[in-house]
DNA sequence: ATAGAATGACTGATCAGACACACATTTCGA
DNA sequence: TCGAAATGTGTGTCTGATCAGTCATTCTAT
């Protein structure tokens, strides 16, 4: 059998795409993202058919990611303050280590390239976060709110809690916990 | 170059530019942009000296719109909840009222091609808002975090709130409710 | 008559993707 | 065991399309 089509290839493009991104912006050149992972640019399309191919599987692999960090080593039998709280802090840490990652996937979020397909995928990764945050309002004065609703509510305080970590590392220890703090009083 | 004659055709480029960025993204030819507003191509250019130069006017046009629609009839000597529920109120029904300007806003701010003058100038706009912010969190528990990460809590509190009014226009003024009150409490 | 506004064909640059080829690995016949 | 054909991966030059911005010219108001 010939040599597999490498998935590290694969995956140093998708690395390589993110680095050029944060920079570059979705406009970014194939051609740029190909030389930064020390490939051929015509081999970038052997491995992605087109660029929204590779933008759209560079966005669930890092949504994907994400995900899974926020539910690593998830204690199934706590408090719901507890699971929760847990789950706020392992996506913090992955947002504080990633800010390039992260940066890339609100570019992509915001892209008319990422289809309705992909960021339905996306969305089913979070199912299990969105799950938490279920039984953490269940009592709360949210629970006639639509579930989506309190889903993207919780999303955007994430989102502006991770952008201000990022800006201001020192306290980002403190803001994570502020953030959580202002998300649990808006649920209770 | 040749000096602008009429003002009218610059506020028909940027409407124009809105409307078609809404539907085509921030790639959207220039010369579609004219067609749009009813101008030759080659026009565009004596109205706004490069395709960045309109979308950074376009970025601030809207934004300080969006500013002096929240202050709108504004209630000088209420209490902090009624202000700011009253400011919380015009904002939502510009959001309902304006949706695409409110969706081009959205992309202008996350492209790089807003320049950090025009972000600073936008966010001086917000000053009155970000005030009236303030007075309501004097005394609650995020007395102690950096203002501006109040600030971009609010805004993502609005953000997502306005998102989920314009998808679901039924029930926005629930939505619109549900959101305020979501805030308040995070800020109480 | 003239100054400045408006025009639209044109240009140079850029880029996604194709394509023809080079090269590595496996298969297979003798 | 060995060589050569077959199979499939990787390459980089090339091309057609796209687009921001230019400029020589025409229009319009005074």
């Amino acid at each position: 059998m010939a040599r597999p089509r490498s998935d590290e290839k694969r995956v140093a493009i998708l690395e390589a795409a993110t680095r050029i991104i944060v920079v570059q912006g979705l406009s970014a050149p194939t051609a740029r993202i190909a030389q930064e992972a020390g490939v051929a640019n015509g081999s970038l399309f052997t491995y992605f058919e087109t660029k929204t191919d590779l933008l759209n599987d560079l966005y669930l692999e890092i949504k994907t990611e994400m995900a899974s960090a926020i539910l690593k080593s998830h204690p199934t039998d706590s408090k719901p303050y507890d699971e929760f709280l847990h789950a706020w802090k392992n996506w913090m840490n992955w947002a504080v280590a990633h800010p390039e990652k992260r940066k890339a996937l609100t570019q992509l979020g915001v892209s008319d390239e990422i289809t309705a397909e992909t960021r339905f995928s996306g969305h089913k990764t979070m199912a299990p976060i969105a799950e938490l945050l279920e039984r953490s309002r269940a009592h709360g004065p949210m629970q006639k709110s639509p579930k989506g609703f309190v889903v993207a509510l919780m999303t955007s305080v994430a989102d502006a809690t991770m952008d201000f970590m990022t800006q201001d590392p020192a306290n980002a220890k403190k803001h994570s916990k502020a953030g959580f703090d202002a998300l649990w009083r808006m649920l209770h």
